[in-house]
DNA sequence: AGCGTCACCCGGACGC
DNA sequence: TGCGTCCGGGTGACGC
């Protein structure tokens, strides 16, 4: 299921066969797939732009248009390719952009909860996001402030995009692992060399990740070799890597969240 | 404010 | 083998 790094994975797959293309025609299979604004209107709205860019915010991969900007979610299951227009169809790809060098965008999505936005202005859909946790400017100070201005369960927390924008389900279990922290612990009680050490484990174990180009463990989406370097994730009854004692599951908000109770205190 | 619950989907895993 | 059923994921809406 794309979190940052597998966005920034597809993004950086993306740049060299998109920028520069131009935007013939849209195939849209399935209407509900463009959010914003309706399928006739995406259509005639996108036909004859050219992708001048392409850049990740959160979990969104960010097209920008000669005059617009292209947003698109991937949720769990959605994935971007590039492939010639004569190749074999994919049975999953919902919506087309065929570019005028005879090269088509596939938007391929399974389970259907993927999303694109055409927009004037992305603050328009990403201007809610939390701060990048890769950015110069994202400091351990600034996550500890972060963690202090809430009085939540850590999980929660890490998954909620208005607080830290891109950490999904995989990520949030990791760094907690690698920072030794319970998933349930309260964002305010932690100590200023606990948040520090979340900090260091949540941009390692990202940057780990994207170095890994990304993860799969939904074999829904493809996803690079990061699955083989779980420490707790999709991990129930094995042993930590750590203390060997046996990998927990338990669900934190409907969530299933995996973490070593021997560890990871709360 | 924070939490729980439901809805959206469907491939894959599981039980019979 | 084949059928039915459940699960899980990110997010938004909603109610407490």
């Amino acid at each position: 299921m794309p979190e940052l790094p597998e966005v920034e994975t597809i993004v950086r797959a993306l740049r060299a066969p998109c920028v520069g293309q131009r935007i013939e025609r849209v195939t849209i299979k399935w209407k509900r797939h463009i959010a914003t604004p309706g399928a006739k209107q995406f259509s005639k709205q996108i036909c004859g732009q050219t992708i001048r860019d392409i850049n990740r915010r959160g979990k969104f991969l960010v097209l920008g248009l000669t005059t617009d900007t292209l947003l698109i979610h991937l949720k769990m299951s959605g994935d971007l390719t590039v492939v010639p227009q004569s190749a074999p169809p994919d049975k999953h790809a919902h919506t087309v952009f065929h570019f005028a060098s005879g090269n088509e965008l596939r938007f391929s999505d399974t389970r259907k909860f993927g999303r694109v936005y055409l927009v004037r202005d992305p603050a328009e859909v990403t201007g809610d996001l939390g701060p990048e946790p890769l950015d110069d400017t994202f400091t351990a100070r600034k996550l500890g402030d972060i963690l202090h201005g809430h009085h939540r369960a850590l999980k929660p927390l890490l998954l909620d995009q208005t607080v830290i924008a891109g950490v999904g389900n995989i990520y949030a279990d990791e760094s907690l692992h690698r920072a030794r922290l319970h998933p349930l612990r309260r964002s305010h009680t932690l100590t200023p060399d606990e948040a520090r050490a979340l900090w260091r484990s949540l941009r390692y174990t990202l940057n780990q990740a994207i170095r890994n180009q990304g993860s799969s463990i939904d074999r829904v989406y493809r996803g690079g070799e990061h699955q083989n370097h779980f420490r707790a994730y999709d991990r129930t009854g094995e042993p930590c890597p750590v203390c060997g004692r046996p990998i927990r599951r338990i669900l934190v908000g409907q969530r299933g969240t995996h973490y070593c109770p021997n560890c990871q205190r709360p």
